[in-house]
DNA sequence: CTGATCACG
DNA sequence: ACGTACGTGATCAGA
């Protein structure tokens, strides 16, 4: 039995002053609590006890008090916003099942010392010297120095480093007094003296057993101070006789749902990840085993009966499971390996189930299309895409995420499915994100389908070509980086290459990361003129990258001469898609000679590629949401912003206004859609900190509407613990309240961008949804295939080309009315380079 | 399975 | 005093 026994009171003050001022959802301070169970993270984690306990003192006078009018009466009174939270985390204890112990006319110390004794090990948690009298074989003082996480452990070797034995602690206290508890001690005897005294004569008694051979003014005091010496080794020593009832200390993880929900109301989201809770069955939605029969189906026949207002299906490895209530789940065996008995074919099955009229519940119905290869009516509720816009930080692609998140029963697949779908529909409404999911991400799951399906032409020609001569040039460099270092080794491993770089070729070395010295390309660039080496390493690395990632990546993927990338529609907090294998939102572009790569993604026979793409479209939301007149007035004039931006924060006219002017206010400009900071504009421009804080500082007093929005975003997200874009999307953002200054930093600089991006997100995609409808509708056969998160890539019949870039282009335009107007650049092409 | 690097908006 | 730009995915090394 290992127990932890913390001293609530003295934790809470340490707390209360190491963390910043913290509140919840109401507005009521919370940074002592949120440190008290950071600290008591950290130490369950470092001890695992199996009990646990915290004592507090009360306010009613102790026994010390009783005997001792001046005794802690010099102590501050304690701060009125640390005073309320003692209830608040005696409560929150409670909540999470740890014994909170009390008992009146006596301190903590006391009660942690009559518990110190009572277990096999004890593990004392305090900011208190004093009980370090407590220390004995089995039990140790974790005591915490200055922040919350940091302690220091004493046992019994590390006290007689010190010089003392545990019970010496109380007979120092005696000699020497304590200011903080008002303890008196002997006039003049300090630290320094009462250590002496103790190393000669053990103790008090001893001291005074052997007065005779102390001399002089020492003499004196010891002899006029006794009285009062020993009066302050009895308030000094800790009672270890409470008469505490017996009460229990297990510790009960994970901790209770009724918790996670007063973490949630304390706004400590960041700490909810760090403890474990149990599944939160209020908020879920448990589909009790007594209540769902399985329906084990025999024939197809079988499943073309089961009707019902609404019908989950849920496919696993070896069978698809239907319910269309949470009282009968029916289960249909997928055939293996073309045995008859077996089950049934997928097709065959999905053909029994997906009739027309019917309201389906899926789990991503765009991969449900994908296996069946078919499309599935429009009337549906997908619970991941849903889940999505509850919590865009979990992944809910995995379906055992979402039953775990629920508190749903895995082995009734489908009746959980209605469960969690009905739950999903009613939170949706409550956090105002249904419009966005039945407007929006809904629709655009079978438009995203379409886009999967058609796929891009890959040229082989143009990729095989690129190929060769990508590699044939990195066998040259190969030898010639070998031959620079005079030893083979494997150039693509930053350990061997700096081992090189480093030791043997004895270059400075720069940044470092969290395994060594940084070996990526701008501080290799910083080397160039040092060693010839380097320009080969650049260009292997940069060769080496368009092949493997780009040739043979592709080529790996491609099917029936077509990429058909996946977009995940689930992945991003912000709200855009991504997309991956390939990933065809990552292309080279910047790089003039690798751009050549996009030669290979073509049109089809008779088609042209077209490509539409939003000019500045975070900037222009920036416009919007701060309404700054200037900004407002440049985009209405189709003015050149990052101009007008120079002219107005260095004080010229737009004429006098030079490439370098232009071209860092245009890295200002980008930087205030990151949330901007000093160090990060530096680097970007090469420039000194100091500098770019200037630079900022101009930026923010030519365009104080634009600051006063950001930091309106930040407060905002701060209160609410989330933040939204222009169409209700959600992003919580829980490193807001971290009292780790670089996490929280973070979280204000999503917070200012997170509007900005998701909202640029959100409107692509209502575009993307019109664009697609006028194309049907109008009986075009052009079709969007990519999405760039402000670019869409067409494949278009020749014929219909100057009609659909019209429709995309006005489409687009007009996706959303703004203060601004949005503008969208149009190109066209046979393949994607030569989109111009 | 994580970290470093580098491709994109 | 702290130590960074926001959002992604693929590849490679090396535990």
């Amino acid at each position: 039995m290992k127990t932890v026994l913390l001293d609530g009171n003295s934790l809470l003050n340490r707390a209360y002053y190491a963390i910043p001022y913290l509140t919840d959802v109401n507005g009521s301070p919370t940074n002592a609590v949120y440190g008290f169970m950071t600290m008591l993270n950290k130490i369950i984690n470092d001890v695992n006890p199996d009990g646990i306990a915290v004592a507090f003192d009360l306010k009613a006078p102790t026994f010390r008090h009783k005997v001792c009018d001046y005794y802690k009466a010099t102590r501050k009174p304690m701060p009125d916003d640390l005073a309320v939270q003692i209830p608040v985390l005696k409560d929150l204890l409670r909540a999470m099942n740890i014994a909170v112990v009390e008992f009146e006319g006596y301190e903590a110390d006391d009660i942690i010392g009559t518990l110190a004794n009572t277990s096999d090990e004890t593990v004392i948690v305090t900011g208190d010297r004093d009980s370090l009298q407590l220390v004995s074989d089995t039990t140790t003082v974790w005591l915490t120095k200055r922040g919350i996480t940091d302690v220091v452990v004493y046992n019994k070797a590390r006290l007689l480093e010190d010089g003392l034995k545990p019970y010496q602690i109380i007979e120092l206290k005696s000699l020497m007094g304590d200011s903080s508890d008002n303890i008196k001690g002997v006039t003049g005897i300090g630290e320094k003296t009462a250590k002496d005294l103790l190393e000669k004569y053990n103790d008090l008694a001893g001291v005074y057993a052997h007065i005779d051979e102390i001399k002089g003014k020492l003499k004196e005091r010891l002899v006029e101070d006794r009285e009062q010496a020993e009066f302050s080794k009895f308030l000094a020593t800790i009672d270890t006789h409470v008469p505490l009832d017996k009460f229990d200390m297990t510790l009960k993880t994970p901790f209770s749902a009724e918790a996670k929900r007063f973490f949630v109301k304390l706004n400590f989201n960041s700490l909810i990840s760090r403890y474990k809770f149990e599944n939160d069955v209020q908020d879920g939605v448990k589909v009790e085993k007594s209540e769902t029969r399985k329906i084990e189906v025999k024939t197809l026949a079988e499943l073309d009966n089961i009707v019902g207002k609404r019908i989950a299906v849920v496919f696993t490895d070896t069978s698809v499971n239907v319910a269309c209530d949470t009282r009968n789940e029916y289960s249909v065996k997928i055939r293996k390996g073309g045995l008859i008995d077996d089950g049934f074919d997928i097709y065959e099955i999905a053909d029994s189930i997906f009739k027309d009229g019917a309201h389906f519940i899926l789990h991503d119905k765009k991969a449900v299309m994908h296996k069946l290869d078919r499309v599935i009516g429009k009337d549906c509720f997908d619970t991941y895409i849903a889940e999505y816009l509850l919590d865009a930080n979990g992944n809910y692609e995995d379906i055992n995420k979402l039953f775990d998140k629920y508190g749903a029963d895995r082995s009734y697949p489908a009746a959980s499915l209605i469960a969690i779908g009905e739950k999903q529909t009613e939170r949706l409404k409550e956090s105002k994100l249904d419009k966005l999911y039945t407007d929006v991400e809904l629709p655009l799951i079978d438009l995203l389908y379409d886009m999967e399906s058609i796929g891009v032409a890959v040229d082989f020609d143009v990729l095989n070509a690129l190929g060769k001569s990508y590699r044939e040039e990195i066998e040259v460099l190969k030898d010639k980086i070998y031959e620079c270092a005079g030893t083979e080794f494997n150039i693509n491993s930053t350990k061997q290459l700096a081992e090189v770089l480093f030791d043997r070729l004895r270059l400075p070395h720069g940044k470092k990361t969290k395994t060594g010295y940084s070996l990526a390309a701008d501080e290799l660039e910083k080397l160039k003129g040092k060693h010839e080496i380097i320009s080969y390493i650049l260009r292997y690395r940069t060769l080496a990258k368009l092949n493997g990632t780009y040739i043979e990546g592709v080529r790996d993927l491609t099917v029936d001469g077509r990429v058909h990338t996946v977009f995940k529609q689930g992945m991003t907090v912000t709200g855009r898609l991504s997309s991956t294998e390939p990933n065809l939102q990552n292309i080279p572009v910047r790089d003039k000679e690798a751009m050549i790569l996009r030669k290979m993604f073509v049109a089809d026979e008779g088609c042209t590629l077209i490509s539409a793409d939003y000019s500045q479209i975070e900037l222009r939301l920036l416009a919007h949401f701060s309404q700054d007149k200037e900004l407002i007035e440049a985009y209405r004039n189709g003015d050149d912003i990052h101009r007008i931006t120079a002219a107005a924060v260095y004080g010229v006219t737009q004429l006098e206004v030079t490439d370098e002017m232009r071209s860092s206010s245009k890295a200002v400009n980008f930087g205030i859609i990151y949330g901007i900071s000093d160090f990060g504009l530096a680097e970007q421009l090469k420039i000194s900190p100091k500098t770019a804080h200037a630079f900022i500082e101009k930026y923010f007093a030519t365009y104080p509407t634009v600051k006063a929005y950001m930091d309106n975003n930040v407060e905002t997200a701060k209160r609410n613990g989330s933040i939204r874009t222009l169409f209700n999307r959600l992003r919580r953002i829980p490193e807001l309240s971290s009292s780790n200054y670089n996490v929280r930093s973070f979280g204000e600089r999503a917070a200012m961008n997170m509007p900005l991006q998701g909202t640029a997100a959100d409107i692509i995609k209502i575009a993307m949804l019109k664009v697609d409808k006028a194309l049907r509708d109008g009986g075009y056969k052009a079709r969007i295939i990519l999405q760039v998160h402000d670019e869409l890539i067409l494949n278009c019949p020749d014929n219909e080309l100057e009609a659909v870039k019209k429709i995309v282009k006005d489409n687009m335009e007009n996706a959303v009315k703004l203060s601004v107007p949005l503008t969208v650049d149009i190109a066209e092409g046979k393949d994607w380079y030569g989109v111009k």
